[in-house]
DNA sequence: CACCGTTGTATTGTATACAATTGTGATCCG
DNA sequence: CGGATCACAATTGTATACAATACAACGGTG
């Protein structure tokens, strides 16, 4: 369990700044952030810390605080490296995945289908069943690293800003992907799973990189 | 440039853990910690948050500190996604570099060539021309993404414990690896200097796993 | 004698005060 | 008017005191 107050502080920072709420590049200090979080620069900057490893905030030279602002060709980067690491994932995964964990990927999958399968898609609980569904992946392929590594990559930022432009076909096809993950979890086929998993992850991008092409066109 | 405190009580704490006068497992308090490095609590846990994130340090479920105890499989695993990350790397090098650079990675592996070209091989030369040669490497990428991921792949405390075990071939074939980098980046042939970089950081697992096997029947 | 709570102690977590550093703006001189 | 310099304001960094929590030892009770 992690402590009170920091987790309040990492938590609050964190929506803070994929709320929108703060625009990229905007500056901070610790005191607003102490504000925010309802809690003493001690816990914020334990916080921040955390969250300056998955690179929402960054520090200038001079150790001033502001949120981070990523280029596309960062954000391609993240991508690239999310496909890579997350398919090895699922190359363990398949390895050594057991019948239990197994019917939790089913059931969460069916929870994500019904999300979905809708007239007007529910994309938050799309998005929660989303992160579950990789999220037991991560834990199945036993990698204490991979769990450390995989947080630093994070999506949501781009993701929360352009689900709802995501179409009703992205959707479904994320749901297929998932079925053939589970596929090839139950064949044990690392290759397969792992396959499958690169095409997902850079499909997603693609889907984001579409739908933030449109949106800049507004 | 890092706060004074909390960067003597990251470098004092981990040559502590490096060094090896800390055995793996081993309990730590953070009072002692500060101790050892001459500072207060406060940025102490600074520091071990970064020594947390390299996993050199790690946390019990009840906050208790303790340094790592990495078994086999962690290692291998840590292995493979350095290999995959630092061939990404190499691949963005390639398409990247520039004459300067180059220049640069030739000045470093003469200096890793003279070091290894002696009687008795410069252990200590030899491996501070190798991270220089990955790290320049790194640089010339220009993914700050991966600059923030790798060093949590650190191969130090094994590299450290073992490279007196290290034949001549084995420092003279990292040599030949060098140079092939360095051709496939004068070639701009991501490929090429990708494929090298997987198969050189993967020697180097194999050439640690020897060590440590014979190491063991000691 | 085993088991479970209770109390004391060790350790981590948080707040606050202060020190060091950095940014800013006014003033003085050229 | 332009630029350097100094003073002060804002911000980050560190130490310390205290609060909360986890651990261990002890003693009671079934």
């Amino acid at each position: 369990m992690m402590s009170r107050a920091s987790d309040t502080a990492y938590r609050k920072i964190r929506s803070f700044v994929l709320s929108g709420e703060a625009h990229p590049g905007m500056q901070l200090t610790e005191e607003q952030l102490a504000e925010i979080s309802g809690v003493s620069r001690t816990p914020v900057r334990d916080a921040v810390q955390r969250l300056e490893n998955e690179m929402l905030l960054v520090r200038s030279a001079s150790k001033r605080l502001s949120v981070a602002d990523w280029s596309d060709d960062e954000i391609d980067e993240m991508f690239t490296l999310r496909g890579m690491l997350e398919s090895h994932a699922a190359q363990r995964a398949a390895q050594k995945m057991n019948a239990g964990s197994l019917k939790q990927l089913r059931e969460i999958n069916e929870a994500l289908t019904k999300a979905v399968d809708q007239t007007t898609p529910d994309i938050a609980t799309f998005l929660d069943a989303n992160r579950q569904f990789h999220d037991l992946i991560l834990e199945c392929a036993q990698s204490p690293r991979l769990s450390k590594l995989l947080p630093a990559l994070v999506e949501q930022p781009v993701v929360r800003r352009t689900a709802h432009h995501y179409s009703r076909e992205d959707l479904m096809q994320s749901r297929a992907d998932h079925e053939e993950l589970i596929a090839a979890f139950t064949a044990k086929d690392q290759n397969w799973a792992s396959a499958v998993m690169t095409s997902h992850i850079r499909r997603a991008f693609h889907s984001f990189s579409v739908a933030t092409k449109s949106s800049a066109e507004d």
